[in-house]
DNA sequence: ATTGGGGCCTCCG
DNA sequence: TCGGAGGCCCCAA
């Protein structure tokens, strides 16, 4: 498994009406400064059915972007319940997610 | 609130 | 193949 197809299977494991941040998955990759790196799989894969790429914003609740359209973006986002007001999550800290399940630590490149 | 440095991958020439 | 530029950012000052 790959860097970006354990960045998915991380991302698929957010709860439905919630939401979690680039700076989150990039800690459960092993490294923080992976944050901007996880954005540009989010961009690369614009498929929210794959990979719900809309469930991840900002860590100050921004957010963020999205390739398809931030419009699109905060539509999606309400399907599932949540709340965005002034381009901001609305109670941010009680849907944000940071459970992830790590099966291992991924400091370095796999391959 | 704003600024700037950070350090890793991907993209495109 | 190689190199440089930039990214859906983060955090400390």
């Amino acid at each position: 498994m790959n860097l970006s197809e354990y960045t998915y299977y991380l991302v698929r494991q957010i709860p439905k009406g919630r939401v979690s941040t680039y700076g989150a998955v990039a800690k459960a990759l092993g490294d923080k400064n992976y944050a901007r790196v996880v954005g540009l799989y989010m961009n690369r894969n614009p498929d929210a059915n794959t990979m719900p790429c809309f469930k991840i914003v900002c860590s100050d609740g921004s957010l963020g972007g999205f390739g398809l359209g931030l419009p699109d973006k905060i539509r999606r986002l309400q399907n599932e319940g949540i709340q965005v007001r002034k381009g901001k999550i609305v109670d941010f800290d009680s849907v944000f997610f940071d459970g992830f399940q790590t099966m291992y630590p991924l400091k370095k490149r796999k391959s």
